[in-house]
DNA sequence: CTCCTGTTGTTCAAATTCGAACCAAGGTGT
DNA sequence: ACACCTTGGTTCGAATTTGAACAACAGGAG
């Protein structure tokens, strides 16, 4: 039998694939994150539920869609929602299939907010990301990193 | 000419590669986060801090040179290592070669702390993320990732 | 219909994070 | 020796984030 008293370490390769991505998502989040905020006075998360909502049919998705969408928790999401709220770049309704529900709805402000920030932050996420890797590596990172995501999206692991 | 007034959109493996690579980070974080947590009542920040430590020569690094091996903020460290001071887990040295230096020292118990923790960390970090890709795709990352890394380490853009 | 269980979104307190301001000390040029 | 600019860490206040606790409601079994 295998030791789980052992446990296997990452070899060199692993750890360098390991370490690079840590590293290269700490970074990058921090460089996005700076980017937007000048730019537009958006941070990260919230450009991204404006991207979520520009995306949706209506305009509008349930709060926990949302939440789902974005990887982040349910009280996150409402505590940016309400500050986009604040900014008037979203706007709450109640659900018409659910009473409980609340779908958050870009406002036009919202989407013109959208449009005004996407070049920008497209334009980085392709200098520091998209353009620095060679067509390969594209196609591995979204293959390999799109497995473990779905991998890891269905599991809510109590 | 270009036309920087329309930006040039991500293409759908582009988009993929990118969706792909938030969407992971953000989900093994989490799952990484709790697991270390419940596991040894660590948080990912603290347990990479004591790993980067017991790398270091003599368990021992610079408060600013273990804030860009973390990619995190001085203040962030900071307080992070006051929290591991408390635990008795990390000590506060000053720096022989320069008074206002501070080292940030692994404690016995901080090395024990580590040894504990990181079975269960590496095994995750295994299952979630690094069997789940072939050979392929982890050099690929670890190439395309660690140039990612490269290109945005040095830079300061103000 | 009624009870029971699972959802939905919010509220709350606690922990963390960051950037700007700051003080102390190094290093340099004159 | 002196003024000056950079470094190294900490402190401070503001903004986020999370999980647990909650209250209101949905959906189904009996």
């Amino acid at each position: 039998m295998s030791s789980p008293n052992e446990p296997r370490w990452l070899d060199q390769d692993e750890m360098a694939a390991w370490r690079g991505f840590v590293v290269a998502s700490n970074l990058l989040n921090r460089r996005l994150e700076r980017q937007l905020k000048e730019d537009s006075g958006l941070s990260h998360t919230q450009y991204e539920i404006l991207v979520h909502l520009s995306a949706a049919p209506a305009g509008s998705l349930r709060m926990t869609e949302l939440a789902e969408k974005l990887v982040t928790s349910k009280s996150g999401l409402t505590y940016q929602v309400t500050q986009l709220e604040r900014m008037g770049l979203v706007g709450r309704r109640s659900c018409p299939s659910d009473v409980r529900g609340v779908m958050a709805e870009l406002t036009d402000q919202g989407r013109e907010a959208v449009r005004q920030a996407a070049p920008g932050h497209v334009a980085l996420v392709r200098e520091l990301l998209i353009d620095v890797l060679t067509r390969e590596q594209l196609a591995a990172l979204a293959e390999g990193l799109g497995e473990v995501s779905a991998r890891l999206r269905p599991d809510d692991v109590p």
